[in-house]
DNA sequence: ATAACGATCCAG
DNA sequence: TGGATCGTTATG
């Protein structure tokens, strides 16, 4: 049923230079299983965030014990807490002591939506996984899945040969510093991305 | 020890 | 457009 043995994402996927990840990752199908129950949905908008010197990225003040994960090898889990109410999903990419890594920020919800609109407390489609923190809250994604290893079944991402006609690049939503980088990607064709904002015009 | 600040979301 | 709400980090 799922895409599962159609491809899953193997570690050498996320082990790119964090902006082709964050590219090649619209499109691509995340799935988990959360109480017996099956989620999945397809990646429509992705943030990449790299290293030190990038003033947004969590790795700005060095290694930390919470972004320890983003200093290991790619294709882990990396959630964060936020506002003191969200949680943020983030695959970590680059290599060894190369502190990236892509935050999801909206899914087309594909599989368990009566589990997801439990969660969420709405049934609107179009309001369950638009928004980071709104699809961590539908998958029931926390912290405790920061170390998840993406190359084994319970959690990971894949291929299923669908294909974005069209992705746009805008600058990173929410963040103050570091806001010009262009490091925004989203499906033009999608309704389930989370702010439709216009591409910088160079 | 303490205070400021978010990679957000939703109500008003 | 502002408030909720708390872990993380910097600063005294």
């Amino acid at each position: 049923m799922t895409s599962d043995g159609f491809g899953k994402l193997p570690r050498q996927f996320f082990r790119r230079p964090t902006l082709e990840v964050a590219h090649d990752l619209i499109g691509k199908v995340i799935n988990l299983r959360r109480n017996r129950i099956d989620l999945s949905g397809r990646i429509v908008e992705t943030e990449a965030y790299i290293g030190e010197d990038d003033p947004a990225c969590h790795a700005r003040f060095g290694k930390t014990a919470r972004n320890a994960v983003m200093y290991g090898d790619a294709g882990y889990v990396y959630v964060y807490f936020i506002y003191g109410m969200y949680h943020m999903l983030n695959f970590v990419t680059e290599s060894n002591d190369q502190p990236a890594a892509v935050l999801i920020r909206a899914l087309e919800p594909l599989t368990g939506l009566g589990a997801m609109q439990k969660r969420r407390g709405v049934t609107d489609v179009h309001q369950l996984t638009s928004g980071p923190g709104k699809l961590c809250q539908a998958m029931a994604i926390t912290t405790v899945d920061t170390g998840v290893d993406l190359a084994g079944d319970r959690f990971h991402v894949a291929d299923d040969g669908f294909i974005a006609e069209k992705i746009i690049t805008t600058p990173r939503i929410g963040v103050r510093a570091g806001g010009d980088r262009p490091w925004r990607f989203y499906d033009a064709n999608s309704s389930f991305v989370s702010v439709k904002r216009v591409p910088r015009p160079v």
